[in-house]
RNA sequence: GGAGAGUUGGCAGAGUGGUAAUGCACCGGACUCGAAAUCCGGCGAACCGGCUUAUACCGGCGCGCAGGUUCAAAUCCUGUACUCUCCUCCA
C-alpha cells in the first residue's frame, strides 16, 4: 500500500509515475478528494468529542458535589447523536479512501523500463549454452507420459484439467529437485521453513493478493481461509503486525510449498504439460531488510535463483520487467527464464521482486532505525525456483533420442545415484 | 466438538459506570572524579487530525476485535478471534 499522506503531498509526481502502471489520473484525484472529505469529518467529529469530554467532566464533578446536572445531560444527548452521525460518515469516508488506496499498485523504481507490457522488458544477462539436438526434441509431456512418470489423464479424471500425477521416478525427480534447491538456499543463509498452506484474509491482504486478485485463488467455503497461491504469503506475513528486532535483519526465509492458482483468465494458454497447473510446487525465497539494503539484496536473491539453474546446467536469461508487466506489489522485478527446447523459447521459471515498504505498510512490519524510530522494513520475494517448470526444463533439455532422460549431475546424489530415467 | 479461565503500556500488574494506579524498564536532571545506589522530574506515540519547513504544542483515539446501552464504558450487554487448562476425538 502506498502512503496516502505522501500522495497528498506529491500528487502530481504520483500521478506521473503510477500512469506508467496504468493508473488513471482521475483515480488519484478521487482519492485526494475523498481524503479531503475524510479529514474534514475528522475535524468536525473531534471538535464535538472534545466538547463532550469537557462537559462529561463537569457532570461528573457536579454529581460528586451532589448537584444536579440535568440540563447538561440533556444538551449532551443531542451532541451524542451528532457524533454518532458524523462517525458513521467518517467510517464511510475512511472506507472509500481505503478502497481506492488498497487497489493502487506500488510505485515503480525510476530506473526500470517504462512500457505497457512485456514488449518493453529488457534482457540484462544471458547465461549458459542452448542445447543442440540432432533429432527433433519432444515436449516434456510426451517424454513424461512415454516414460510413465507423468500422468495428466488421471490428474484430469481425479481432479480436473491442469492437475497432474507424478509417478515413480517422476515423483522422485521432483523431490530431488526441491531438496537440492532447499539445500542450496540453506547454504546461502536462508532459514528453511514449512509454513501453513492455508491462510486467513488478513494475510492475503498483507501481501496484496486481496482485495484486487480474489479471482485468482481458491478459497475455502464459509471459512476465512485461502489456499496459498505462493509461499510468499505465509513467509511475508510471518512478521505481520510485529516489530522485528533490528539485530535480526536481514531475515532470509526459504520454503517449499504447493501453490494453488485458479488461472482464471488464462484459458487456452499452456493447456498441456507442467507449465501452468492449478497446483504446483515452488521453492520460495523471502527477505526482510532495512530500506537501504533492499536493492543489494534483490541482486543477491536473483543470483541465488540463477545459480540453481547454472548448477542444473540449464540455459537461461534474466530480464528486468517494465512498468506495465510488473506485479502489483513490486517496485522492481527480475524474471529468470529458462530455455524450453520444444517451444524454442525461454519460459519464466523465477520472478524476484523488491516490494520496498509496500507490503510492510499493509502488513505493519517494522523495525527500529538508528534513531530508535519505527520504520517499515523492505520485503523481497523470489522463486528459487518453480519446481514443476524446472522438471519440465530438465526433461526437455536432458532428453535423449531414444526417449530416455539423463539425470543432471547435481541431482544424482538425490536420486540414489541414478543417471538415466528410462 | 464440550466445559472453564484469561486477553490492560516494553514487561509485571491494579482498576465493576465519571474518563487508565503502582512497580520494573526507559529518558532528563541532581549528587559523584566517574559509575552504582539514592533523590527529583518526565514518560506509556501503535495510530489519526489541527497548527507547522520541521520540532514543539493542542486535540482525538486508545484496555484482543466488532457492535449495543448511557450525558459518560476498560468497567454493563451481545457477537467474535486468540491463548491456557480439563474432557472428547484424532494423524
Amino acid at each position: 500500500m502506498l502512503d496516502v499522506k505522501l500522495i497528498r503531498l506529491h500528487t502530481d509526481d504520483f500521478k506521473k509515475r503510477l500512469a506508467t502502471r496504468g493508473v488513471k489520473a482521475e483515480t488519484i484525484d478521487k482519492l485526494i478528494q475523498r481524503d479531503k472529505q475524510r479529514r474534514e469529518l475528522v475535524v468536525q467529529t473531534e471538535t464535538l468529542k472534545q466538547k463532550r469530554n469537557e462537559v462529561s467532566q463537569a457532570i461528573a464533578a457536579a454529581k460528586r458535589g451532589k448537584k444536579g446536572a440535568a440540563e447538561q445531560i440533556a444538551s449532551m444527548r443531542e451532541v451524542g447523536i451528532q457524533i454518532k452521525e458524523l462517525d458513521e460518515k467518517l467510517v464511510q469516508a475512511e472506507k472509500e479512501v481505503q478502497e481506492i488506496a488498497a487497489r493502487l499498485p506500488n510505485l515503480p523504481n525510476p530506473t526500470i523500463p517504462v512500457g505497457v507490457d512485456e514488449g518493453a522488458n529488457i534482457e540484462i544477462k544471458v547465461v549458459g549454452k542452448l542445447p543442440e539436438f540432432d533429432f527433433k526434441p519432444k515436449p516434456h509431456w510426451e517424454i513424461g507420459e512415454k516414460l510413465g512418470i507423468l500422468d495428466f489423464e488421471r490428474g484430469a479424471k481425479v481432479s480436473g484439467s491442469r492437475f497432474v500425477y507424478y509417478i515413480g521416478l517422476g515423483a522422485k525427480l521432483e523431490r530431488a529437485v526441491y531438496n537440492f534447491m532447499l539445500d542450496e538456499h540453506s547454504k546461502e543463509g536462508y532459514t528453511e521453513v514449512i509454513p501453513p498452506y492455508l491462510v486467513n484474509g488478513a494475510s492475503m491482504y498483507g501481501t496484496s493478493q486481496f482485495p484486487k486478485f480474489k479471482e485468482d485463488v481458491f478459497q475455502i467455503e464459509n471459512q476465512d481461509l485461502t489456499l496459498i497461491p505462493t509461499a510468499e504469503v505465509p513467509l511475508t506475513n510471518y512478521y505481520r503486525d510485529e516489530v522485528i528486532p533490528t539485530e535480526k535483519l536481514p531475515v532470509y526465509f526459504t520454503a517449499l510449498s504447493p501453490s494453488f492458482r485458479s488461472e482464471a483468465g488464462s484459458a487456452g494458454r499452456d493447456t498441456r504439460g507442467l507449465i501452468r497447473l492449478h497446483q504446483f510446487n515452488k521453492v520460495e525465497m523471502v527477505k526482510y531488510t532495512k530500506p537501504a539494503e533492499s536493492y543489494n539484496e534483490l541482486e543477491k536473491m536473483t543470483e541465488n535463483a540463477g545459480s540453481i539453474l547454472e548448477k542444473l546446467g540449464l540455459a537461461y536469461h534474466i530480464i528486468t520487467l517494465s512498468t506495465g508487466d510488473m506485479g502489483f506489489s513490486a517496485a522492481m522485478t527480475h524474471d529468470l527464464e529458462v530455455w524450453i527446447p520444444a517451444q524454442n523459447m525461454y519460459r519464466e521459471i523465477s520472478s524476484c521482486s523488491n516490494c520496498e515498504d509496500f507490503q510492510a505498510r499493509r502488513a505493519h512490519i517494522q523495525y527500529r532505525n538508528e534513531e530508535g524510530k519505527l520504520e517499515f522494513v523492505h520485503t523481497l520475494n523470489g522463486s528459487g525456483l518453480a519446481v514443476g517448470r524446472t522438471v519440465a526444463a530438465i526433461l526437455e533439455n536432458y532428453q535423449n533420442e531414444d526417449g530416455t532422460v539423463t539425470v543432471p549431475e547435481v541431482l544424482r546424489p538425490y536420486m540414489s545415484g541414478l543417471a538415466l530415467i528410462k
